[in-house]
RNA sequence: GGGCGGUUAGCUCAGUUGGUCAGAGCGCCUGCCUUACAAGCAGGAGGUCGCGCGUUCGAACCGCGCACCGCCCACCA
């Protein structure tokens, strides 16, 4: 289809295409050279091997490939690394699930054959989300794609753990941790989410081994009371004072538990006794290491009593053990009372289910040492995060950093570099010589690896030319939710391992959520597929309305998301991607309007000619100014800021007033000068819009006459402060405010459309402008000497409008009448403004002086009315 | 229990150091198929900037209090 004929940008039409133009070019490689200082480079965060690229994918990947296209067209070597997260936990459930639906399990094809089936499952699908960010338009560096377990991968993570277990960092201990029945594994505190729950109080009635009496205590599980080891009570609780020392018996086991006093128990709530069972309750952990108590397991890690629970209870869950216990405390009547009680559990944020705190033998890692340098890195401004809240949050969590449990009871990850053979242990990168050697079953959490990724990915450790010129990388994007899952542990590997920073900025951006406020999810029914988006997929159920979205293409869909996008969460606001539909249709309608007048032979001019207009030299100007504003918000992570400016100056600037006021010449029979200077400005635009819609300005680029290869190689268009003119900028505003109210006018008398209406204009300084304003208001200017009928304030004066057809003089009055009423109040607010002394006396001059000036216009235009 | 953020037009959101800052897009109303675009153009209506008190000549903006909403951190049975 010719151009004259393509009246809408069809996105769906050119993606493909324009992508498949970049992607040959080799400019998304760049080859490793130089030092980090003089490059651009970041490290994507890498998403789940096997997971589809969702809302934040999209809104994260927008935000870097703007940054990536900016600095490329700046003349940086530009590197976005790229690669993918073999997410431990998440890929294995997947894969379990698969095998289950296939009447197996893992168990049951053994370690060897379900890594192997995992590993072909991410062949089958670990390039699906790739090819999704390629959708997207990211310009990463596809031709280096990592894998976190990859074999040179693999080795950096081996070497980290043999080189802090050989500092002592990394230690193995029996310790509680937070058991996720659902993985059969232990997770991190991280992974951990708090759930309201409704359970019931159960006040129990425990004898003094004196015989006299007992003491009651309150617990919402019963059936840990099988592993308690003592009782409870706050030194200063009168109540209790007397019994400190002596000994009670636990009902149904018969167990002697000594009453021990401890600060840590609340006085004012239960009974202000409280059973102590340190195998299964983190708190009473705690009081029991303190006091030397016994560790009894009752609760086994397949969420079943053990052989500790006695043989009465063993081999049931948890859940019906409760029910058991509470039914035999019944039978024995030590249960005095129960009540509701609604609190905060902890669930599994990974398979959902309640967590169940155990004591158990796992690796961790000691956190001070490491985490005091990722704390000064900060704290100096080394490493600046965006906004400042978010730096408060990571500094807050460093400084109060517990040990990280960093084993985990999963195949799929990597497997801990440890053999033991009897007493013996061996810790090294290869396994040990000799027969006998057993290696730790257990793998790393996931994110011990994804805290190597800016380094691991650039061939550490070995010192190659890419870690030279990309590491540390410029900046980090990211959602709030990993910022101490991942990016403070980056900070502190990084520093540790390669002896520097990650990168200087993370900026933590919005999180997007549902257009009801709720969070995106699948499940919910609230998510938003990026690629329904893009292509015009089914509505999901959280819209009113049905339907399809229309195919909005990427270049919208980055464009919105980038105006939506803030510090703070935002609501998804389809009405946003429209607008951005509506920007690359304009531009690509503005460019048509320009280039279907080009004459034969005329190409892109490199530099910016001389303007011979009024208008060129205002187009020029403002021009200047958005280059310098989008240049500053994109420098400054505002990247709502940067598209705005983006969309008013091609609407309100250069479509609306300059291509308006082009036109004449435009279509005049000898343009070339007009045309010329119109495709410059043109190029400028497109190489501004460059990085946040790419591909409506490589399409349309291509259609430029001698534009050369490819846009997103062409150079930034940096401000020219020398082309701004100030008094140019105030007679066209002037010129398009004396057009907007000479619109309203005739809006507001109702004059015929069509019609040309006749006036003399009174006012200094439109000399290189009337023409404009007379065409684009419809208005015949002359010097016609008649009485006007009626009276346009204009900047500078006045529009004395003369009798003719087009004027409805019953209207006018009216008009003139509600004109000078709304005169007259203005009036009056500004004057008793300038009645005031105080404002007078204490206000700045200039302030002062713009109040008495705005005065003045108000009472001229009165006078002029009546 | 601590901490952080929010509350501006019907909807989603901008509002830099307090003084043309009361804005944008969508939606709505009116009129236009004007030689790039009807996914368009022109014009318009609509807000006591959550509530109260204070600082100031002047507050959406600064301070205090309150009310909702959201998020984060925290081992209270």
């Amino acid at each position: 289809m010719g151009l004259e004929d393509r009246t809408r940008y069809d996105p769906a039409e050119s993606e493909a295409r324009v992508f498949a133009r970049w992607f040959d070019s080799g400019l998304f490689h760049p080859e490793p050279a130089g030092a980090a200082a003089e490059n651009y480079s970041i490290a994507i965060p890498p998403p789940n091997v096997t997971g589809a690229l969702h809302m934040g994918h999209a809104l994260n990947g927008s935000i870097q490939d703007t940054l990536i296209r900016y600095a490329r067209m700046r003349g940086k070597r530009t590197k976005w690394i790229l690669g993918t997260d073999h997410a431990g936990i998440a890929t294995q459930t997947q894969v379990e699930r698969l095998l289950a639906s296939e009447g197996t399990s893992r168990e049951e094809i053994g370690r060897d054959a379900f890594v192997e089936r995992v590993w072909r499952w991410r062949e089958q699908y670990g390039s699906t989300i790739i090819d999704q960010y390629k959708r997207l338009g990211a310009s990463c560096d596809y031709a280096e794609e990592r894998f976190t377990l990859d074999e040179a991968y693999a080795r950096a993570v081996l070497k980290v753990f043999v080189t802090l277990y050989d500092k002592g960092l990394i230690y193995r201990d029996n310790y509680m941790v937070n058991w996720d029945p659902g993985s059969r594994s232990a997770i991190s505190d991280l992974e951990v989410e708090d759930r309201e729950v409704t359970d019931t109080l159960y006040y129990v009635d425990y004898p003094l081994a004196s015989g006299h009496g007992s003491v009651t205590v309150a617990t919402v599980r019963p059936e840990t009371m099988l592993g308690d080891t003592a009782i409870a009570v706050h030194p200063d609780d009168d109540r209790y004072t007397r019994l400190v020392g002596e000994t009670a018996i636990l009902p149904l086991v018969g167990r002697r538990l000594r009453i021990i006093a401890d600060e840590y128990v609340k006085p004012e709530f239960g009974t202000g006794a409280l059973k102590i069972t340190p195998g299964h309750d983190p708190n009473d952990f705690e009081i029991g290491r303190n006091h030397g108590l016994d560790e009894l397991t009752v609760i086994g890690e397949d969420g079943r009593m053990t052989a500790e629970a006695g043989e009465r209870f063993a081999g049931l869950t948890a859940l019906e053990a409760r029910e058991a216990v509470v039914a035999a405390l019944r039978e024995e009547g030590r249960i005095s009372r129960t009540e509701p009680y609604t609190h905060e559990v902890p669930y599994s944020q990974r398979s959902g289910e309640r967590i169940e705190p155990l004591i158990s033998l796992q690796w961790f890692m000691k956190m001070e040492e490491l985490a005091a340098p990722a704390i000064a890195a900060v704290r100096e401004g080394r490493i600046r995060i965006h906004p400042e809240g978010q730096r408060r949050r990571y500094l807050d969590w460093l400084e109060n950093i517990r040990p990280w449990c960093i084993s985990r009871q999963l195949w799929w990850g990597h497997q801990i570099p440890v053999w033991y053979r009897g007493e013996e242990t061996y810790v090294g990168m290869d396994p040990p010589s000799g027969p006998g050697w057993e290696r730790d079953p257990d793998v790393l959490d996931t994110w011990f690896s994804s805290a190597l990724w800016p380094f691991a990915t650039l061939g550490w450790p070995d010192e190659t030319d890419e870690l030279r010129a990309f590491y540390p990388t410029d900046v980090l994007l990211t959602a709030r939710d990993i910022l101490f899952l991942w990016v403070a542990r980056m900070v502190f590997m990084g520093l540790e391992f390669v002896g520097d920073i990650p990168f200087d900025d993370v900026y933590v951006h919005s999180v997007v959520q549902a257009p009801d406020g709720r969070r995106m999810s699948k499940s919910l029914g609230t998510g938003i597929d990026p690629l329904a988006l893009i292509d015009g997929g089914p509505r999901p159920p959280v819209f009113s309305e049905g339907g399809d979205f229309p195919a909005y293409g990427a270049d919208a869909v980055r464009y919105g998301l980038l105006a939506m996008s803030s510090t703070q969460d935002v609501r998804f606001n389809e009405g946003t991607i429209a607008e951005g539909r509506q920007l690359a249709n304009k531009l690509f309608n503005a460019s048509r309007l320009v280039l279907l007048r080009v004459p034969e032979g005329l190409t892109v001019p490199e530099t910016a000619p001389a303007p011979s207009t009024v208008e060129d030299t205002w187009i020029l100007s403002r021009l200047q100014a958005a280059e310098a504003e989008i240049a500053e918000a994109i420098g400054a992570f505002e990247f709502h800021r940067a598209t705005r400016t983006l969309y008013r100056f091609v609407y309100g600037e250069l479509c609306d007033w300059y291509l308006e006021m082009l036109k004449p010449r435009l279509y005049a029979e000898d343009n070339a000068e007009p045309a010329a200077f119109a495709l410059y400005v043109l190029a400028e635009t497109l190489a501004l819009a460059h990085p946040v819609i790419p591909f409506v300005t490589e399409e349309i680029w291509s259609l430029m006459p001698g534009a050369g290869d490819l846009l997103m190689a062409h150079r930034w268009p940096e401000a020219d402060p020398a082309l701004r003119d100030a008094d140019v900028e105030a007679e066209v505003a002037r010129a398009i405010e004396a057009t907007q109210a000479l619109r309203t006018w005739r809006d507001g008398v109702g004059a015929a459309p069509g019609s040309r209406v006749p006036a003399r204009l009174d006012a200094p300084g439109y000399e290189r402008v009337a023409e404009h304003v007379a065409r684009l208001a419809r208005f015949e200017f002359s010097l016609n000497g008649d009485d006007p009928v009626a009276t346009v304030g204009v900047p500078g004066g006045a529009v004395l409008v003369l009798a003719s057809d087009a004027v409805d003089l019953e209207a006018e009055k009216r008009r003139a009448a509600e004109r000078a009423e709304l005169l007259r109040k203005e009036i009056t607010r500004a004057e008793s403004k300038l009645d005031n002394a105080g404002f007078v006396a204490k206000a700045p001059a200039a302030v002062v002086q713009a109040e008495r000036d705005k005065l003045d216009k108000l009472r001229r235009e009165l006078d002029e009315l009546s």
